[in-house]
DNA sequence: GCGTTTTTTGAATAAATATTCATAAATTTT
DNA sequence: AAAATTTATGAATATTTATTCAAAAAACGC
């Protein structure tokens, strides 16, 4: 459990900020309640498939992998979703999603890559994602979207 | 020169073996006559924009960057290319690319990539790389694409 | 529940990679 | 063409990352 939670964590945190090295991503994930050495980042970083690129800035950063290989590695990510995911529930033209403890906002940063069709917005809180929609019609769709991955 | 000829032969490598440390890749320098040491691989590869991805094989290997950064990096392959071809020449149904000494393999692994229209098949020599169309025209139309490159 | 197997992890370490610093080669300036 | 500047490189080293090995935790069957 607390092994999806913290892969997802990982997953936030790279495409949120520039991580330069496993023991700066080994200090954000302790600010997020994480305790976890270099060796175990190690591990997830090979099993999420990230790797080091080169930013613009040119320094190197983690970041998530393109091209084929990718497909093997996102089923892991449907799993750490399901994982961290409890409920998925409509309300008129809102999507509203439950979490386990503290994972709002990284399943909220995962939502945000699915590019659901016509998401206005999305708002996250400690166990809870919002999703906006401008009718109850694309809010149900989302909620049978992300269900489907549920299962 | 010798430069771009090794980075153009770094470009050659990875994409035709699985290179999986920068020590492997020295060795394989070596085989193809740059005398390199560790150190200067790891800047070609900064330079070249290379990551370590997980191969399907479970390992690691160096690849070519896929996604936005590349674009920084291709105008890199662009001067390479420049740096190794001599000429290209139409004749009659061919087109014949002259490169420095020993660039042939690496030069046409390169242009296999750009997937020239109607290119029916290629060879290559020590200085020489030869690329077979149907008609003379698609062959002269190649000769366009590839000498546009090198102005 | 209790023993058994599998999975996850950390500490220590091995392995791999990036950088520093000095030097040499190439390029430009004058 | 000599001096000055820039660029490329290697040796040594610092830093970073992967793995090994042992231990703890979780999952499983009985």
């Amino acid at each position: 459990m607390a092994r999806s939670s913290r892969q997802s964590k990982i997953l936030e945190l790279i495409s949120t900020k520039e991580i330069e090295t496993q023991e700066e991503l080994a200090r954000e994930l302790k600010n997020a309640n994480f305790e976890i050495t270099q060796a175990t980042i190690s591990r997830d970083i090979k099993e999420l498939g990230l790797t080091k690129i080169l930013a613009p800035s040119g320094k190197y950063k983690y970041a998530i992998l393109g091209g084929d290989q990718q497909q093997v590695v996102s089923n892991k990510y449907i799993n750490i979703f399901r994982e961290c995911v409890i409920s998925v529930k409509p309300a008129l033209n809102l999507a509203v999603v439950k979490t386990i403890k503290g994972m709002g906002s990284s399943v909220c940063s995962f939502i945000d890559k699915l590019n659901l069709s016509e998401l206005l917005g999305a708002t996250y809180g400690d166990d809870t994602v919002m999703l906006i929609f401008p009718t109850t019609t694309y809010a149900t769709d989302a909620v049978t979207t992300l269900g489907q991955m549920l299962m």
